[in-house]
DNA sequence: AGACAAGTTGGAAGCGCTTCCAATTCGAGT
DNA sequence: ACTCGAATTGGAAGCGCTTCCAACTTGTCT
């Protein structure tokens, strides 16, 4: 029965490669060999060692692989906060690029906390690199990965700077076509609800509308900040801004403050959109279902996701040298919000 | 200069303790405890340690400590699939909870894919113990953590199993006080749809549904089980539903179905509650901006999440021994879907 | 000034694995 | 049978850290 005992005492934790060596009756330079496929190892040798495993239940030790090997066979993503209908996207992506690659994907938020800075330290010990979303890390912490070599990449930083590669979705060009096609129906009164912020992307939005509407020779667009992106501000800026002399258009950061707009403007009595256009930017899943339906721009999360994972593990496998600096398309979605469409 | 190339040297990755010892003139052992916290050390000798580990840009390999701790210090959490508006709020509350736990959250998502499996063995080696979302591990794999003496939490399993903790959220009540809810207008002709599918959520809910109607008098529910998740199939089945005969009430498995219940119910003319009325269940994002918002059932994701990491931790630190069998409450929430209410 | 307990410190043994290197065994050709 | 290169194999040195244990310093109390 001591035999059992012994099993049983192992099954407490897993194996090592020194009793699958034991049971095998080999080194356990041969058992690393026959299950990592590298070296040679005669194939009965082999077998005995396959076989012991099994039955051992062996697992290797990620912790003695990996400081053996000196990688961790792991990705780091930081996001801002959890919350929004983005990131999962997001990650989805992100984890289905690094899963096909070989590494596992570490999640943190760094939700305002004061221990953030610490969490992605210690994350930054525990992977190869790190992708982090929407600036979160304080220049500080990022400028310190840069600094240790870390391979770092920026997913849509609030502003950009040198050195780490980024990757960003278009603003521009899609805001621009979106204005157009409110001219067109034409609105001649634009209002901004929701910036411009100080942040790269919807300041690029901003800065876009106003270059368009310039160029069409209307009226410049009125901007409204908000002061929070908490449910009560963005409630009451949107109140404020269709109480009173609402404009043709009302167009918004991002959907969420569009779908809140939509509401405070049946409460109103206004009718979108033939009382006021309104217009989102992200297409998220309540924009499809919203009444009227939400005009907006569809930004491609998931591939953002995947795009990050892949150039990250350029930067790690030294595939890439030079920064890399990609900007992905987004799709105007015009739906009915804007006008109506026969 | 050979000074300033040994730093450019060891900044190319992070220094190690060595390096730190000989910097401030001290053992290992005592940079060890200096910068932990255990053990003692007198002020200067501290002093000089941080100093050394400040300018070195010491970080400690997670992977030194975890050998020889034995432990990890990180969490795993597979989802079935990274899609769908809940997993970001289960993730959001498990990451907070974990955080705070000083534990990393590593993610897996069990698509389809084959190498699943192989994922989730992976993920086994990398954390202290893991959750489960929604039973997507195949129950092998599971039964494999359970044989191993990992710590494994289930996150609304498909089928209960004996062993791991278990944490739910309620439905039999919520479902059955939705259908009072329901009888109370008036209506009298139930319709299903998306289950019951063999699944332990949504079968409970249908059971409830059954139950409660047969108690006040009414007829039975008609089942309408969805040949697939795709959007494509999805709407098929409101369609053929809702085109010939519709009844008094559509009762969705959840949301998403809704809101497409709702989309074809518009497409044929149906009006919303006044022809028929229709339920969700999970109270995502849409459900509230749709149009007539949609009466649904909130589903306690976040901290879904939350208890999860706690109930996991439990099980690490071995405060507790016993099985975990924990039913989170629902909250019925009523808009205009099922009926105009006053 | 002397003796002890308490406070400090460094050495070394792991933690589980990979891989270099040297030693051993195998097989085929003569 | 005998030789020699090729195929196998095991030993041992790390990878970076924690912590036990023994050795060494302090400081204090007599």
């Amino acid at each position: 029965m001591s035999e059992q005992d012994a099993n049983d005492k192992s099954e407490h934790t897993s194996a090592t490669i020194y009793e699958v060596a034991r049971r095998a009756g080999v080194g356990i330079a041969t058992v690393s060999r026959a299950l990592r496929g590298t070296g040679s190892v005669r194939p009965a040798t082999r077998e005995r060692i396959l076989e012991a495993a099994r039955e051992l239940n062996f697992i290797p030790s990620r912790l003695g692989v990996s400081l053996a090997e000196g990688r961790h066979a792991a990705n780091g993503i930081v996001f801002p906060s959890l919350t929004g209908p983005y990131f999962g996207e997001v990650l989805l992506g992100y984890e289905e690029a690094a899963a096909e690659l070989k590494r596992s994907v570490i999640v943190v938020a760094a939700d305002g906390l004061d221990s953030a800075q610490d969490h992605i330290r210690d994350l930054a010990g525990r992977v190869d690199g790190m992708v982090i979303y929407g600036s979160t890390a304080e220049s500080e912490v990022v400028a310190e990965l840069i600094a240790e070599r870390k391979p770092t990449v920026l997913l849509s930083p609030r502003v950009l700077v040198d050195g780490p590669d980024v990757i960003t979705a278009e603003n521009t060009r899609s805001a621009g076509e979106l204005a157009e096609h409110l001219l067109a129906h034409g609105h001649r009164t634009f209002t901004f609800l929701g910036g411009p912020t100080g942040g790269r992307d919807i300041d690029e939005r901003w800065a876009a509308l106003v270059d368009t509407l310039a160029k069409a020779g209307a009226a410049a667009p009125r901007p409204v900040p908000l002061s929070g992106y908490g449910r009560a501000e963005v409630y009451a800026a949107a109140r404020a801004v269709l109480a009173q002399d609402p404009p043709d258009v009302l167009v918004c950061s991002h959907d969420e403050v569009a779908l809140a707009a939509l509401r405070v403007a049946r409460e109103l009595g206004l009718r979108v959109p033939d009382d006021i256009a309104v217009t989102g930017w992200d297409d998220v899943m309540a924009a499809e279902h919203s009444w009227p339906p939400l005009t907006t721009v569809r930004q491609p999360m998931r591939r953002m996701g995947e795009m990050a994972a892949r150039a990250l593990d350029e930067l790690i496998t030294g595939t890439r040298t030079g920064p890399l600096r990609q900007v992905l398309p987004t799709e105007v979605i015009i739906r009915e919000s804007c006008a109506h469409h026969p």
